[in-house]
DNA sequence: TTAGGGTTAG
């Protein structure tokens, strides 16, 4: 990555926008790389200067006490010594495996393999397997470790409990969590390690309900869990929300006196993070005997998820040190809520801090906040994306990404051809967002092509948000019978997002039975999920079953869920400015009022008759006024962008919620009457409408 | 004299 280049960046996108806090230019702990390289050649002098083995062994764990042994200078220096030894014995080929296995570079790991299956007499053993295991869940190479598999079941090993619960992680790692439980379950005494690997690759490969079934399980079967148990547990916890069972997880430690260390600590703290609760994170935070790093960014996730930056800040110049993940969590926090200004104000500051060096991470929030500030700063975003030398996997992913939002598909198979070009290899991420840029642009051949060439060409299972989308792209298309039997066929189980993308089909395609078939499921995994009944509203009401619609009335009511309200933001003259559905707080809202009289006047005269089929019967009666404009708050901002900006400048609206089919056509209306460009950004997608045409071609 | 499982940001 070049210093140099992200300076540009960071100049063509210099925010005007202030932080609770500028953080300093210089970070406490820039590492000294003259110091490094001078200690590197002390130790090295020290090891050549031993005559015997005791001398050795001294140095050794002196390097193991002080942690430089696993600096990456010292494999290389194991290499060399390695390369000179005339034949090296089974034991010495399996130290060199394992030091790569856990290396920054464990393709060297699969390569030493290899070359000791060549130039080794004797066969690898039971110890040989589990390094080179490791190794290929680093690499995600699920193709290298199902070949090394067989060849361990063919060296009889086959039983091995080490090499079984090595693949259990792995299979589980590379996301083929039903071959890791197939695994598991043949392993024919497990110990309490087999249960941690598969409790945590269940905990990891998003699937918290399975790893929370196989903890009871485990329990049911009386082995004792332990501290790594507790760890998959937690995080299983955190990622269901599920403040109350995490809570009970840490009286279960406590009660059965499993040994607290930092990384449980994390562990909780990071539970009560994700659950929502800071105040009880804060708390276990103060009295942890002993924090890290981890521990200090989890503090700092916590208060920049909760919206309080003042607090997160402030956690930020307290932590030791700043490394890029506690950058990254500043940038990334600010970007996923809706502040992509600030987002990119912060990455100005990494820039000037020099250290540390913006990593993978940090290019794709940023890359995100340039994609969410609309068509033109999508420009800036190609200058970020061509200004980076080193392009990982999520780099070039969230690019495709970014054309995926603005329904650029070609684009984004673009990219994604030059990323293959570029030898880079495509993972679970970039297939999401491939599949969504298909979605979006409506690129059915080319979706399905993606879809059933991910696991056969590139490894890749499918997840369940592959399956969401490839739901998505076939029932957008009208293909709602393959997309019924696509459901059908899942390895795993459909969650709410899955039967949201049949549902959200129905309603376009008017299948009602299927409608409802697809609403039990939903209403069975995410029962306070307003919009569903809305959707299932919707769907009685134009079936004209109006008892079942009054019902679903009084068990929403009953059961009070409340709706998120429609709002959107538009930014004019240096202010943003919202709007909710319908309202009447802005100071400027009678101009406002009136402009959207003068439109419905001018949108009357072009044959415009508003589309009620999207007006949500009774569950947002509330919503309707007696206004010629069904006012949806996108509707409200443009024609207060109308108002308050020059004609030369784009109208940029962002709604938290799907733009309605009524609104759209009304942005269409007005981008060719009044000869504007609005970007409208909803949810999932952007918009830009031009000439009377938006950028999606209605199909979204 | 070698072994397997763990927490943060996409």
């Amino acid at each position: 990555m070049c210093l140099c280049k992200c300076d540009q960046v960071a100049t063509l996108s210099t925010p005007l926008i202030s932080l609770p806090r500028h953080p300093n230019p210089s970070s406490p702990t820039t590492v000294n790389n003259d110091l490094r390289s001078s200690s590197h050649t002390a130790v090295i002098a020290q090891i050549e200067q031993c005559t015997n083995i005791a001398q050795l062994k001294q140095v050794h764990a002196q390097m193991l006490r002080t942690g430089i042994f696993f600096d990456p200078y010292y494999i290389d220096y194991a290499r060399q010594v390695f390369d000179q030894i005339p034949h090296p014995n089974l034991y010495t080929w399996n130290t060199l495996i394992r030091a790569y296995a856990s290396s920054a570079d464990p393709v060297e790991s699969i390569f030493v393999f290899l070359d000791m299956l060549y130039g080794c007499s004797e066969c690898p053993n039971k110890y040989t397997y589990p390094f080179v295991i490791k190794a290929a869940s680093e690499l995600r190479a699920l193709l290298t470790g199902r070949a090394v598999h067989g060849m361990a079941i063919k060296s009889s090993l086959g039983l091995d409990i080490y090499i079984l619960n090595s693949l259990v992680h792995f299979y589980g790692t590379c996301g083929d969590l039903d071959l890791a439980r197939r695994v598991f379950v043949k392993t024919p005494k497990k110990d309490v390690v087999s249960w941690n690997s598969v409790i945590t690759v269940f905990a990891q490969g998003n699937c918290p309900e399975e790893a929370l079934e196989l903890f009871k399980e485990m329990e049911a079967e009386n082995v004792e869990p332990n501290d790594v148990t507790m760890v998959g547990v937690l995080s299983a916890c955190g990622q269901k929300v599920d403040l109350e069972f995490g809570r009970w997880v840490c009286l279960y430690i406590a009660r059965n006196g499993i040994t607290e260390n930092l990384t449980l600590n994390n562990a909780v703290l990071d539970m009560y993070v994700k659950c929502g609760s800071v105040e009880e994170a804060k708390i276990l935070f103060d009295r942890m005997p002993e924090k890290d790093i981890v521990s200090w960014t989890t503090m700092l996730d916590g208060y920049a998820q909760s919206g309080n930056y003042d607090k997160a800040w402030r956690i930020f110049d307290a932590m030791p040190s700043q490394d890029i993940a506690a950058w990254n969590v500043l940038i990334s926090s600010y970007e996923q809520s809706g502040k992509p200004k600030e987002a990119l104000a912060v990455f100005n500051e990494l820039q000037k801090s020099k250290s540390p060096i913006p990593d993978g991470v940090t290019l794709v929030n940023t890359l995100a906040a340039c994609s969410q500030l609309g068509a033109i700063d999508l420009d800036k975003a190609l200058e970020v994306f061509n200004s980076v030398e080193s392009r990982d996997v999520f780099v070039w992913s969230a690019m495709i990404s970014g054309f995926a939002m603005h329904g650029q598909g070609r684009d984004a198979l673009d990219i994604f051809s030059k990323m293959l070009e570029a030898k880079v290899n495509p993972n679970a991420v970039t297939f999401t967002n491939l599949l969504c840029a298909c979605s979006h642009a409506g690129l059915v051949d080319e979706g399905r092509m993606f879809f059933y060439q991910m696991e056969p060409a590139y490894g890749v299972v499918p997840g369940v948000k592959h399956y969401a989308c490839m739901v998505d792209i076939l029932g957008r298309s009208g293909n709602l019978e393959e997309a019924v039997e696509l459901i059908e066929k899942m390895k795993i189980p459909p969650t709410a997002s899955v039967w949201g993308a049949l549902l959200g089909a129905c309603g376009r395609n008017g299948s009602f039975e299927l409608a409802e078939k697809a609403c039990s499921h939903m209403l069975e995994l995410d029962p306070r999920n307003h919009g569903l009944y809305v959707l299932l509203s919707n769907i009685y009401a134009k079936t004209g079953k109006w008892e079942e619609v009054s019902g679903l009335r009084k068990l929403v009511q009953d059961l009070g869920i409340k709706k998120e309200r429609g709002c959107s933001s538009i930014e004019a003259n240096g202010s943003v400015h919202e709007f909710l559905v319908g309202d009447n707080f802005h100071p400027m809202c009678k101009e406002i009022y009136s402009k959207l009289d003068e439109i419905a006047g001018r949108l009357k005269l072009v044959g415009y008759v508003p589309n009620k089929s999207h007006l949500l019967h009774f569950l947002e009666e509330e919503d309707m006024k007696d206004h010629a404009l069904i006012l949806h708050s996108e509707k409200l901002a443009i024609a207060f962008g109308l108002i308050s900006l020059s004609p030369s400048q784009p109208i940029q609206v962002v709604k938290n919620l799907c733009v309605c089919g009524d609104c759209h056509t009304v942005a269409k209306l007005i981008s060719k009457l009044y000869g504007r460009v609005i970007l409208l950004r909803d949810r999932y997608r952007f918009h830009h409408f031009k000439d009377g045409h938006c950028s999606c071609n209605d199909y979204w």
